[in-house]
DNA sequence: ACGGGGATGGGCT
DNA sequence: GCCCATCCCCGTA
């Protein structure tokens, strides 16, 4: 299926997490193709969600991505030890991303496993196998995302997401996770994930 | 089942 | 010095 340009990212924050649903993360490294299908995401829609990084049009080295065209990478370090990979939405200047939180491994699992465990994946407990990438922090290690791929393009490079052939499946919302700093914004609905999915990282 | 706490570092008040 | 878009372990039931 086919990589997904420029156009796609260069949407309303809210429609682009609702329709990464279903669509399929790659990662192209060392050798290996690593592929989960995306079944959680959260949407930050700009500088007036005090949920976001760039709330009140804060902009730092750090988020700098965010200000970038629909369809960079966003990746940034959380509690010191943890990576979180956002996919950058909007046009220039507009500072919004979609948070990846979960993704189903399909494709190169036991190089994920490797980066996740240091094990196969053959050998994990069942609890491991579904757990491998449910959480945003789960994923970017399974998926050897880190700061080396912050600001990099999907449309054209070595990680993007691709289109993908879905059974119907049905999209349940919530709000987002762990910001209860964000006042009245931490109540909307803005978590987006694939109903009944093993995946996610929490129902 | 659920809850508390530690790891760990960069960015900000 | 404190906060964090997290995760894992170890208590208590």
């Amino acid at each position: 299926m086919k990589k997904l340009g420029r156009d796609f990212y260069l949407r309303d924050t809210l429609i682009v997490a609702k329709d990464l649903l279903g669509k399929q993360l790659v990662h192209e490294t060392q050798g290996f193709r690593l592929t989960g299908r995306i079944v959680e995401t959260e949407a930050y829609i700009g500088p007036e969600d005090k949920g976001s990084h760039s709330y009140g049009g804060k902009r730092t080295s750090r988020n700098e991505a965010m200000y970038h065209i629909g369809g960079t990478a966003y990746v940034y370090l959380i509690y010191g030890m943890y990576y979180c990979f956002n996919v950058v939405t909007e046009q220039v200047d507009v500072p919004a991303a979609v948070l990846i939180r979960a993704v189903e491994p399909l494709e190169g699992e036991d190089a994920m496993s490797k980066l996740r465990y240091g094990t196969n994946f053959s050998s994990l407990s069942s609890r491991h196998k579904t757990g491998m990438c449910n959480g945003p922090g789960k994923l970017c290690m399974a998926m050897g995302i880190g700061k080396a791929e912050n600001g990099l393009d999907l449309s054209r490079s070595k990680l993007y997401v691709r289109d993908a052939q879905n059974e119907p499946f049905n999209i349940k919302t919530s709000p987002r996770i762990n910001i209860d700093y964000a006042e009245e914004y931490a109540d909307k609905p803005w978590r987006f994930f694939v109903e009944g999915s093993k995946y996610v990282s929490k129902i």
